[in-house]
DNA sequence: TACTTTACGAGACACACTGTCTATGGAGTC
DNA sequence: GACTCCATAGACAGTGTGTCTCGTAAAGTA
């Protein structure tokens, strides 16, 4: 009997309910589909975007192969639903997060935070821009280093001279600007960009609000987050 | 003969020597390769990156697949090959703009905005995240757009209460914003995330130095740095 | 000019993935 | 038990892959 097989439901998404016909159909094919979300984004953070098979996923969720295709029709397909399903995630989170606060200073403080955490924990999947298709590869990471090491050397000395904030360590100011910056890229016009330019410098530079500003940073984790930098 | 076929240098990378053998052996090896680095990228931005093929890439560049395979083992090493000539171009302009500059504060300053223009002119290749991979669904499109937008209102609401700098429009900001936070996925801790919310937070203020932020960046841009530019 | 080196295109090959279709059998319904 | 869904395994042609050989032509050398 090979129905006693069990669906690949590893990842957090969906109870681990590895018995077939659960409880309904429409739970089960649920279940099954999420397990293929699932599955699909961990061969692609592991293997790279590119090397992701369609005989690899139906394996390693623990159906048939043509079984697979009655779901989606192809890998972009799943990347695609699968992007959806983050999105979707997060946004319901993001509003849930907005709704439990008053004012929208105050609102959009919380909203970005939690965005920010958002991010942090589903590094390796998304917002990895060519690194998830270029599967980590050491010279990428190394080129990226150059320019943000050379990032971080400019705010370093404009920090002894007072041009810039000095309570936050450079690597960690260069990280934002690089990112910020990027946003050039979905701005319509040049002068955008300059605003753009604009905006991120401001945000280096002492804030008005030093209490906020004056955390210690100090002994805080080396920022020897070098080591596992997950940059494109 | 097919000896005379040409070489498609089409992009503005090599001179369009559509001749074989144009100079020496060295020079034609790099016409070809750069001519294969230009295709493939073209294909993988026009198609998607995983649908991108050896055999589509020699026929479009006009070579024999089997000298395809004696530039490069496979579609991921052309990838890499091509973000590797990308960052160092950039990586070059940047230097160059950073050594016309006196003083670290300025120094940073133009080259931010180096950056940002070079980031803008290669949008649509790099940066664009699932967007590459995902060959820019009308779905995926969408559902950034939420997001987007809900910032944008709260960012909105926040300048007519003073909370926000209300000299760059909401849409721009919103931009910054959940840029700058992708940054996230790059630090090594909750409290890191924490210092980045905080600086991009004092982005959106008002600046101290609201003189800075009117500047009609006029004469101030145009490093020259996009003459030479090489972007697809 | 004659000779050597280098690069090329074309064809062939086994192998893997794709997308589709069939037949089989179990899960739920009458 | 008879019947309808649905998943499954297997088969199939089509295509991309990676490697090979062979004949040809140009670049560099004498």
């Amino acid at each position: 009997m090979e129905s006693t097989r069990c669906i690949n439901t590893a990842t957090a998404y969906t109870d681990p309910v590895p018995k077939l016909w659960n409880e309904t159909i429409e739970a089960h094919r649920r279940a099954v589909r999420d397990a293929i979300l699932n599955t699909t984004a961990e061969l692609a953070a592991e293997h790279g975007v590119r090397s992701v098979t369609m005989s690899q996923i139906a394996e390693q969720v623990g159906i048939g192969r043509a079984t697979l295709y009655k779901y989606f029709p192809d890998i972009e397909a799943i990347l695609l639903a699968w992007h959806d399903r983050q999105i979707t995630e997060h946004l319901g989170q993001l509003v849930e997060v907005r709704d439990r606060t008053d004012g929208p200073g105050d609102q959009l403080e919380a909203v970005l935070r939690a965005f920010a955490h958002i991010s942090r924990q589903s590094r390796g999947h998304h917002g990895t821009e060519l690194g998830a298709i270029l599967h980590r590869d050491e010279r990428v990471v190394r080129a990226q280093q150059q320019l943000h090491g050379m990032i971080r050397d400019l705010l370093s000395e404009g920090a002894q001279t007072g041009a810039f904030r000095a309570d936050i360590a450079p690597d960690e100011l260069a990280t934002y600007c690089l990112h910020a910056l990027t946003a050039a890229a979905a701005l319509p016009s040049e002068a955008a960009a300059d605003r753009l330019v604009t905006v991120t410098l401001s945000g280096l530079r002492d804030g008005h609000s030093t209490q906020d500003d004056r955390r210690p940073t100090s002994r805080h984790e080396h920022h020897g987050h070098r080591a596992g930098h997950p940059e494109h």
